[in-house]
RNA sequence: GGGCCGUUGGCGCAGUUGGUAGCGCACUUGCAUGACACGCAAGGGGUCACAGGUUCGAGUCCUGUACGGCCCA
């Protein structure tokens, strides 16, 4: 038979070419009907769809795909799917910036409200009603989500797409709050009133996962108090001066000498003369400042900490927006001992952002000398939100909290348990489950999100009752109780005396993607299919969310059936930029993928994605882009050549047995080797070093294997040597055979030029083929033959005691010799006498023929020595003498 | 301050029970041979961050230091 081999073969429009067609074959969906195949399933991770995809999501994602691409091959039946993260605060910021909208809970809803862009970018953001903004949200990301599955696609991810989801979906909200609702009847999830970090500007709570510490510059300001007895002054250092109103105590540690005889008394505040007691407690720190640290309702959370475990009174000055409220000096709770003064003072700071509040209470202390000392510049630590502008502040409010603090001993237990690839990364888990401070807050006060489930009583008094919330029945849910009312109430009786009020708090995203393995697999809705897909098999993820994205999604399984979500993740690296400084958008250093893939392709970038480890982080190098380019056009190329030698015709074609040359055996003898080293490397999730086994093969085959053969295999006499019938047959069984394995090999990563060249001599997709097996490559081999008309027998051969290495290592001195003749490679040789050990002559006695018409040489002369043998080439303008060593002898 | 990872030729990396230091890119020289010049052949280039220790022998094991990155406080 002939191949329909191309003429030109060419890696441009390959994508477009292959993508559509996978597609409209369903190549990659999940077959829910078959029974008989094992499952694969996989917990893909759903990309913010309010970014941008960067080049470090390919690395990542393509990561997962060769695994999806390997296990499919396998014969699993895997389960793919794509979500997208289109909930939550990072939507709601793009969705302000990209229509110049705002939402504003009070305004009405507008029917038939169309968001668009505006022309100009500096005008003011138009409120809207809560609705509208919805609406809005979901109309931009569902424009984002067409643009990432086209850069998917593109890329050549085998994701089953019937099944993506996304995590506002009614599905989503479904999960969630049903979720919500078991956690809170199991006693996993409650509601309370207390201090907790919060954004000024965005005006929510945050956990304490989204936290980061940053450095700024700061003063450290040293202020007298007095004790209430007058009878001395005591010096407090603080960088919050402004908070002196909230202070409600002094701490000193209970091993520190200088204030043993204080504690007990009492201290007056400096300008605004509140009376505070003066207390011991561990947590204060000897050597810090004076030693001595005032406690202030609240200024961080060891503030909170203090104010529980020494059960302070509450002098909250902050309000949600981040100033200070205004303060009645003469009330029980901020009594002064002068409330006029004090209240005088305070008018300089009231309404004002704590950061202004700050330089007028320093101004006041100043003028009224109660600073001991100069203040001084120091550079600290400061609590913001990942995605605010200001530092946190602590609010006390009303929010609902995932219990994690009492499960520390389980998680861990349990993340013992998950295989991690790579294994280090498990200790970042462990770092994190121990350093836990608080349980999860999952209520946002925000509006693009999963509404809370939850309302309100109202009594006669229109008090709103948060101690007894009304819930949903399961099969209510997904309700939104902005628009739904509780079971018994009239909808008429919203925020009435007597009626009810909607929770108006939505979740933290992650109390949904935490859910992730629970939205894909049926969970509740499709018990035989959850049953089939849960617990999952991987979970791939980027380093940086373990301590969200993994933490939470263990937590959640953990809580609602004590097991893990899934029994293997694979943690990638960051990407850096070329000059190896992480990515990020602030720093404008963000590689886009789309152009990449138009200047390298797709399977170049996979395979620059497949030449970093898990794990390890990976700078967007264009230079391993263009190798890998560069390896698919060879794969282009070289294949071509195979497969035209091989069905090129034969005159004198006759049915005779065919039994493997020595050197041909020895070959697909390697190319067992690299079946097995590629199939291991994948089972333990290392795919760059699939990559590189397989790879190395292939640039020795085509180097060295098919330069040998060549000639033997063109066939019909027309070589400087004679091969017969048998002979031809078995370099092209061999060279076929081989190109067909390291297709599958390769499909993995580079599933365009794969397909594109299997389908030269296939039918079907290489992307459904069976992975190739290293007990099965001498009968595939035997099915080859049967493919190039070979009705006789393939007969196999054992390579002992043939060392093709020997052979490959005289081919390479007479290349050495022909280099250095500075003459070119197809020069005849007109003598080539190789003196070595008799094993070694034996070798190169068998497969002379192949030497002879690799080397040009005319004639070839071999002699057996005991001790170090030795090359002569006689070309025609060279002679050379060449050790060849005992190395490849022995 | 604590933890994790890394430091191997100009650059990017491999080096799996300790036994003569490898690969790719780049570089140098040569080659138009019936697939590929986005190719082929050959070549030069490293006291494996540093200091100790274990060992007959250390890139590899142990201790410490420095530098870089990330995470946490």
């Amino acid at each position: 038979m002939t191949f329909s081999v191309p003429e030109k073969p060419t890696l441009e429009g390959i994508e477009t070419n292959w993508s559509p067609r996978w597609d409209q074959e369903r190549l990659y969906a999940f077959d829910e009907t078959d029974e008989s195949k094992p499952i694969y399933s996989i917990d893909t991770p759903p990309p913010t769809v309010s970014g941008s995809l960067h080049a470090g999501h390919v690395l990542s994602y393509t990561h997962t795909d060769i695994i999806a691409r390997y296990k499919r091959m396998r014969g699993f039946n895997v389960f793919y799917p794509m979500g997208w993260d289109d909930n939550g605060l990072p939507t709601e910021r793009r969705v302000q910036n990209y229509y110049g909208i705002t939402c504003d809970p009070s305004i009405a809803y507008v029917p038939n409200f169309v968001p668009t862009p505006p022309t100009d970018a500096k005008v003011r953001h138009t409120p809207i009603s809560r609705t509208n903004f919805i609406d809005a949200c979901q109309k931009l990301t569902a424009e984002d989500e067409h643009a990432f599955e086209n850069l998917w696609r593109t890329l050549g991810l085998s994701v089953d797409w019937s099944r993506s989801y996304t995590t506002i979906s009614q599905r989503s909200q479904l999960v969630s709050q049903l979720s919500f609702i078991r956690l809170l009847n199991t006693g996993h999830l409650y509601h309370a009133e207390s201090p907790t970090l919060w954004d000024v500007d965005f005006q929510t709570a945050v956990s304490q996962a989204e936290l980061e510490d940053k450095e700024e510059d700061g003063l450290f300001y040293s202020i007298a108090f007095s004790l209430a007895d007058g009878s001395d002054k005591l010096e407090v250092q603080t960088t919050r001066p402004e908070l002196l109103p909230a202070c409600v105590a002094l701490v000193a540690n209970p091993d520190d000498a200088r204030y043993r005889s204080h504690f007990g008394k009492s201290a007056a505040t400096p300008l605004f003369g509140i009376e505070v007691p003066i207390l011991a407690h561990p947590l204060a720190e000897i050597d810090k400042g004076s030693g001595l640290a005032m406690v202030c309702t609240f200024g961080d959370m060891t503030d909170v900490l203090w104010w529980r475990d020494l059960d302070l009174p509450t002098r909250s000055i902050i309000d949600r927006r981040g100033r200070l409220v205004p303060l009645d000096f003469a009330s029980d709770r901020f009594r002064s001992r002068h409330p006029d003064t004090a209240a005088q003072y305070y008018e300089e700071m009231a309404t004002k952002t704590a950061r202004q509040a700050r330089t007028a209470v320093a101004t006041l202390l100043e003028e009224n000398r109660y600073f001991t000392a100069e203040p001084r510049r120091i550079r600290h630590s400061v609590k913001f939100y990942e995605k605010g502008d200001k530092p946190l502040e602590v609010v006390t409010s009303w929010q609902w909290y995932i219990r994690t603090l009492n499960h520390k001993e389980m998680l861990l237990r349990l993340g013992s348990e998950l295989n991690w690839n790579p294994p280090h990364m498990k200790v970042r888990y462990e770092n994190w489950v121990r350093g836990l401070a608080s349980d999860w807050n999952i209520s946002r006060q925000r509006y693009f999100g999963i509404p809370i489930p939850v309302w309100y009583p109202i009594d006669e008094n229109g008090v709103v009752d948060r101690s007894s919330p009304i819930l949903p029945e399961e099969d209510e849910l997904p309700i939104d109780p902005f628009q739904d009312s509780p079971a018994g109430y009239d909808p008429h009786l919203r925020n009435q005396p007597n009626g009810f009020i909607g929770d108006s708090d939505v979740m933290d995203t992650w109390a949904t993607s935490s859910l992730t393995p629970q939205i894909a697999t049926g969970w509740e809705s499709d018990p035989e299919l959850y049953a089939r897909l849960f617990p999952m098999d991987l979970r791939p993820q980027g380093q940086d969310i373990i301590r969200t994205w993994l933490f939470y999604t263990v937590l959640r399984s953990a809580l609602s059936t004590g097991e893990l979500p899934w029994r293997n993740t694979v943690i990638s690296g960051f990407v850096l930029d070329p000059d190896r400084k992480k990515m990020s958008k602030s720093k404008g250093n963000v590689v886009t993928p789309m152009p990449l893939i138009e200047k390298h392709g797709a399977d170049a970038l996979r395979y620059w994605a497949a030449c970093g480890r898990p794990g390890v982080d990976t700078a967007a190098d264009e230079n391993t882009m263009k190798v890998g380019r560069r390896l698919a056009i060879k794969i282009l190329n070289a294949s071509k050549f195979a497969l035209s030698i091989a069905s090129g015709p034969l005159t004198d074609f006759t049915q005779v047995k065919v039994p493997l040359l020595p050197i041909d055996a020895a070959l697909l003898d390697t190319l067992k080797g690299t079946v097995a080293a590629t199939t291991a490397a994948l089972e333990t999730y290392d795919h760059t070093r699939a990559l590189e086994a397989t790879e190395t093969f292939f640039w020795s085959f085509c180097d060295d294997y098919i330069e040998m053969v060549k000639l033997r295999a063109y066939g019909n006499g027309e070589a400087s040597q004679e091969f017969s019938f048998a002979e031809t047959m078995s370099a092209r069984v061999t060279l076929v055979t081989t190109t067909a394995v390291l297709m599958r090999l390769f499909s993995p990563f580079l599933p365009f030029v794969t397909e594109e060249v299997w389908s030269w001599f296939h039918k079907g997709s290489i992307h459904r083929a069976p992975w190739p097996e290293e007990h099965a490559i001498f009968s595939e081999a035997q099915s080859v033959a049967a493919d190039l008309d070979l009705e006789e027998e393939l007969v196999a051969t054992t390579a002992e005691g043939f060392e093709a290495d020997v052979v490959y290592h005289v081919l390479s001195k007479v290349r050495r010799a022909k280099t250095e003749a500075k003459t070119s490679m197809k020069t005849k040789v007109s003598v080539l006498s190789v003196t070595a050990s008799p094993e070694a002559i034996s070798t190169i006695e068998i497969a002379k023929a192949d030497l002879a018409s690799a080397t040009g040489a005319r004639e070839i002369k071999l002699q057996s020595s005991v001790g170090s043998g030795s090359i002569s080439v006689e070309a025609i303008e060279v002679s050379v003498e060449l050790d060849l060593g005992q190395d490849k002898s022995a």
